[in-house]
DNA sequence: CGCAGGCTTGCTCATATGAGCGGAACCACC
DNA sequence: GGTGGTTCCGCTCATATGAGCAAGCCTGCG
């Protein structure tokens, strides 16, 4: 049972054929003639290398990406996709420039001539649209009104239409912002010309990126952007998380409330029907905004860094 | 070609499937279902995952036997065996300690009820049988006579009985020095009844362990127990090793000379005629003699470390 | 001595796999 | 729009492989 059971001759002989076969490639019934075994023996010499941890099979990648964290964090949450980044980064400027990078990496490869792309507004999102390079010519629609903010320049608007641009299809962008003081003043917005038009796409939608937060003090724009009464109000519903707009609770379901009506943005329902739905979180503070976002079904699609990873894999095991 | 053509989803996506089909053991015909492609588009992802580098297989072993070492090292040398312990151990007395170990360790393994087995005197021989717990009810013959030196109490005698002891087996051995002064006295010694039975088992001798001594001060008992004339005309005619007595070249032929007939030990044709002829070298400075000892096909089977594997290795390739 | 039980070994047969092929899609260039 | 090159894909068929089995073979015990 034990490696240990066996001599040395015999484990040199099982590293042999171990190295033959996995390293070379050979066939069993090839290294069974070479070593006057009948391939049955190399078979079982074989599984005791595999099962007594003699052969260890690693996984790595000599670029940023942690394919084989992301793989498993992948199947951990069910996610379509999931891409680790494995950066030493503390500096969270520097952190989105990796993350924006690996996002952007992602979205040319998968967004084909067919999909419809939706963004929405988030720094995670601007940082990825900065370093995207190439994209099929797709429409690109704005998911979200705007949030604008002293410290940032960048806003949805040039977001959509830098990376329609970029694309070569059509960009149906809007400016308004993400949140108004009332309903009232929501309403007449979705029926301004360009904000009903980009709407009227969010139902073609197959493919978006989107903010994620968690709803507390600096781990969300949103939030940080909203009195302190409606924040209370949507923390005492249960919201953990803010995806682009749409509050979720620990359980993943979105919460409706009258603060939902004040924003202009994609709602859960529209969400929910889009095919991939990728978010781009990093920093620890967000875990618990992540797996509500993840287990809403909402997000089925993560790019973010080592330790976010490896937090959100600790919790579900 | 290069693994940065593919976009992190098709890394991650070879990266599960790798994990699925060498970790988990999956057939490529599983995973093909359960990722919606074909068998073959798996089998290519995996090949690419294995020839890009992206799994990489290592073999390694828990104990100081380094197993990938070991295999490689016999094949490249073309040995019937091959171990190398992996110590960062330099004094040479632990370093014995721990190839006695290991030694003992594939003796008991390999020596089988119909085995004969030869010892030689040689400090790593007598190391080897100190660590020695169990051998099969062989018989045991003395190939070598004594060496005896001030700083070392146990001789070729005490070493083949112990051994004989321990497996249960007949012990066939001898009061003899290893060289004498001319060769009369050697023929003489051959004569006496003890020695001559002892000799008269070489031929059926099918395992033996030799010393292996590089041709040089503090490289050989032997060479340090014979007188500068006779050591420096054995160099003369090439000698670069002794194999417990017997000298062989660079290009591992055997030497003749007046030498070798003074003394007492099985000849290069008798040991040529075992089946498995083991030595433990270590230490750098006896590349040379390992290098040559192996060329001659006297000796196939090595008990080193990891230094002096890599030494073998480097000037081989 | 004889026999039961565990262990190893190599077999059969159904299944998994690889080599090599031809067709479809794509591309760059006429 | 044609055209040759290239890549990718999935097929066929011969081969490799695994599951399970039965025969040999130790080993310990009556």
């Amino acid at each position: 049972m034990e490696s240990s059971t066996f001599g040395p001759a015999q484990l040199v002989l099982t590293a042999s054929i171990a190295r033959r076969y996995y390293v070379d490639g050979r066939s069993k019934v090839e290294i069974a003639d070479e070593f006057r075994l009948s391939r049955f023996k190399v078979a079982r010499l074989l599984d005791q290398a595999r099962n007594s941890g003699l052969v260890r099979i690693e996984i790595s990648h000599p670029g940023a990406i942690d394919l084989d964290l992301s793989s498993r964090l992948q199947e951990a949450l069910g996610l379509r996709r999931a891409i680790v980044v494995d950066t030493p980064e503390e500096d969270p400027a520097a952190l989105r420039l990796q993350l924006g990078k690996a996002a952007a990496d992602l979205l040319s490869e998968i967004v084909t001539a067919d999909d419809v792309l939706g963004l929405a507004w988030a720094r995670a999102v601007t940082a990825m649209t900065e370093q995207l390079t190439s994209l099929a010519p797709v429409p690109v629609v704005q998911l979200t009104g705007a949030l604008t903010r002293p410290d940032v320049e960048a806003n949805s608007v040039e977001l959509v239409r830098h990376t329609a641009r970029l694309s070569g299809g059509p960009a149906y962008l809007f400016y308004a912002p993400l949140v108004v003081p009332d309903a009232a003043t929501a309403r007449a917005l979705r029926q301004q010309p360009e904000v009903a038009e980009a709407i009227g796409h969010f139902d073609s939608v197959t493919k978006a990126v989107v903010g994620l937060g968690s709803w507390a003090a600096g781990q969300s724009t949103l939030y940080d952007a909203m009195d302190e009464k409606s924040c209370d109000q949507l923390r005492r519903r249960g919201v953990v998380a803010d995806i682009s707009g749409v509050f979720v609770d620990a359980d993943g379901r979105p919460v409706h409330s009258r603060v939902t009506d004040r924003v202009v943005a994609i709602n859960a329902a529209q969400m929910d029907a889009i095919d991939e739905v990728i978010a781009i979180p990093y920093g620890l503070a967000k875990v618990d905004a992540v797996r509500a976002a993840v287990r809403s079904g909402l997000v089925n699609g993560i790019v973010t860094h080592a330790p976010l990873a490896k937090a959100l894999m600790d919790q579900t095991h």
